[in-house]
DNA sequence: GTCTATACCAGGATAGAC
DNA sequence: GTCTATCCTGGTATAGAC
């Protein structure tokens, strides 16, 4: 029975994934050496270790938070009332990204990781995988309400149309972080122009 | 005056390349330590150093190799005479770069790359601007021709239009990449179907 | 529980022989 | 021009004192 409470372990590990999320979002999770967390965090390096047994280990622990909660962003729209219509989702969603965040650069990363690296890839995908679901939810409950369509058509179509709408918040994020004169209000202005509804 | 001539030592750059790109896709670009590009060349590490100067140089000359294609196809496509309308270019896109690379996995770790490496962040972002350019370029030709629009009113709608479709291809990779269940042909089906013309 | 100091390793790049 | 052998840096993780 240890002296020192399950929360104090919790709440320390918490404050560990901080100070790597911010080392991260300067520097990028490669670049980032545990030095630079060990900075940030005002420990040391075998307090680190104490809690977190690596540096994969924390990139996984930032990662699950990041696309957590756009999830929960999507989750709480479908509840609204008049329910806004799905392209404008992508502000919400960059919104909170940003807000998060700083800039979707880390999200990029992330997925660049993915690429070479098994554990973040299924986490990744895993947690994209989610949002997807959600968003597709989203749409098929608004062609309901909308539309009037039956459960079975909206369903289909949102099935349809979910790819897409994905591929706008996502390519949202790309440009922006590689565009050097990236115009988002013209983004999104464009696609609540262009995406059906 | 070299008794090798300049032929001789751009083929063997060339042929350098070839063996970082085959080692690229394999392993991605920072698992891939030189050792592996120089047993893929079948050359030695001095011979290497000889035409290359680092490996960020060879990372360089790989992604420049890749987009170039890509904007080459969509040139191709600007001249043929029943133009296909652009919803239908992401096709081509994706294909060639299929048949380039196998897969789009490396173009994500590229993106990845380019949030750290300011090198790799203006090669990318200049060729994906030009990329967006010529596909800006082609929306707004195929609106004159289809739609008998004005030079003036199609480079405008061209304009607003452009991002999205970009975001249609870079989605495109994404899900592919990350999403096991990906399935390529509804993808495209979908943007066909729902990305305005 | 936390610190400092350090072992240990991978990998990029080079020197110098042929 | 090309090879082998090697240097050396930077970075992760651990050992052991406090």
């Amino acid at each position: 029975m240890p002296k020192v409470t399950d929360e104090y372990r919790t709440a320390k590990r918490e404050e560990i994934v901080d100070a790597a999320l911010a080392a991260f979002r300067r520097k990028g999770f490669h670049a980032t050496s545990m030095a630079d967390i060990i900075a940030e965090s005002g420990l040391s390096a075998g307090a680190i270790y104490g809690y977190h047994k690596s540096k994969a280990d924390l990139i996984i622990e930032v990662a699950t938070r990041i696309i957590g909660s756009r999830v929960v962003d999507v989750e709480r729209l479908a509840s609204a009332d008049p329910m806004p219509p799905p392209a404008n989702i992508i502000r919400v969603l960059m919104d909170g990204m940003h807000r998060d965040l700083g800039a979707g650069d880390i999200m990029v990363q992330l997925w660049g990781e993915a690429m070479t690296d098994s554990t973040v890839k299924a986490l990744a995908g895993g947690v994209i995988g989610r949002l997807f679901e959600t968003y597709r939810h989203y749409i098929s409950l608004w062609h309901q309400r909308e539309h009037g369509l039956s459960v079975e058509a909206a369903d289909a179509l949102a099935t349809r149309q979910t790819p897409l709408f994905v591929s706008a918040a996502q390519g949202y994020l790309l440009q922006n972080a590689l565009l050097p004169g990236f115009d988002a209000g013209a983004y999104l202005d464009g696609v609540e122009e262009f995406l059906p509804r």
